[in-house]
DNA sequence: ATGGTTGTTACACAA
């Protein structure tokens, strides 16, 4: 029985989460069959398929065994999905983009409220008065810190996702330089500790691989080996409440990674895939 | 302590 959700003999089932932003479903959908043959994830969560909804390739999703599909795209730009082995539920939907980009999509799998999300880049310029784009990124997240807050931390609720942040000092390859470029800057930092709060979210990857060892889950396509390069960031982040920690735990330590060598395959996004797995 | 690359699009822009 090839590995799935449900894992066997001893009444266990285990739902293995991954998000990846694939940089165009249409130019990757044989990486992402790829990714999924080697690492069976039972939902895949999309980030920049940069397609409407009636382009995905569906048929290489449901080949590669991920039939269940919720698809939120646009002309062009961002838009997420998610791909599940198992069936698909509604879920509560956030209004979080100002905008009105194809940025969030939400559902139920397996009793657990999934929230996937492509947060705005944020622009150059880490000042909210000059820069609309650096004022949209916080505003986004202050809008899903707001509905987070409302939550039960109960419940079985995980938000994942390019949250386009870096979060701690050992999740750039410079703290001191990075802390004045967009993606690391103390307010967006600030923001990310205030989601966090908000329903005391464990940040599975890092909890896993606690600190202070290095994380990086995207390299810039500017440069020329990534690995020599050493320049990267830890934007893409799967987040569980305190409901899903004993699930998340169930192994001793968090199960969660980072799959770099993904960033190394021919024509890769300059994403690499992040899973984690829940026990229950 | 910063040069360049990629994807979609339409003849730039966003990342």
């Amino acid at each position: 029985m090839r590995p799935g959700f449900f894992s066997g003999m001893d009444g266990t089932m285990r739902l293995r989460l991954a998000t990846w932003n694939v940089n165009s479903v249409r130019l990757r959908a044989e990486q992402a069959a790829r990714f999924v043959r080697e690492q069976a994830p039972d939902v895949l969560c999309l980030q920049e398929i940069k397609c409407r909804d009636g382009e995905f390739p569906v048929q290489a999703f449901v080949e590669a065994g991920l039939p269940h599909l919720k698809i939120s795209g646009q002309k062009g730009w961002h838009g997420v999905a998610i791909a599940s082995r198992l069936p698909i539920e509604e879920a509560p939907p956030l209004d979080l983009c100002r905008e009105r980009h194809a940025r969030a999509v939400s559902a139920r799998v397996a009793g657990v409220e999934l929230h996937n999300l492509y947060v705005p880049a944020g622009g150059d310029a880490p000042d909210r008065a000059a820069n609309p784009k650096f004022d949209h990124k916080l505003d986004f997240l202050e809008r899903l810190t707001a509905e987070m807050a409302r939550r039960d931390p109960l419940a079985p609720l995980a938000i994942v996702g390019d949250l386009n942040v870096a979060p701690g000092e050992h999740d750039v390859w410079n703290h001191r330089f990075m802390s004045k470029v967009v993606s690391h800057t103390p307010q967006e930092v600030a923001a990310m500790e205030a989601l966090r709060a908000s329903l005391k979210f464990l940040d599975l990857t890092r909890e896993a691989t606690p600190d202070p060892q290095k994380l990086f889950s995207w390299w810039s396509y500017r440069a020329l080996d990534f690995r020599k390069s050493g320049r990267g960031l830890r934007l893409d982040h799967i987040w569980v409440t305190p409901g899903l920690k004993d699930a998340a735990f169930r192994l001793g330590s968090a199960a969660s990674r980072i799959h770099d060598d993904v960033r190394a395959w021919e024509r890769p996004s300059d994403h690499a895939p992040v899973s984690a797995d829940l026990v229950f």
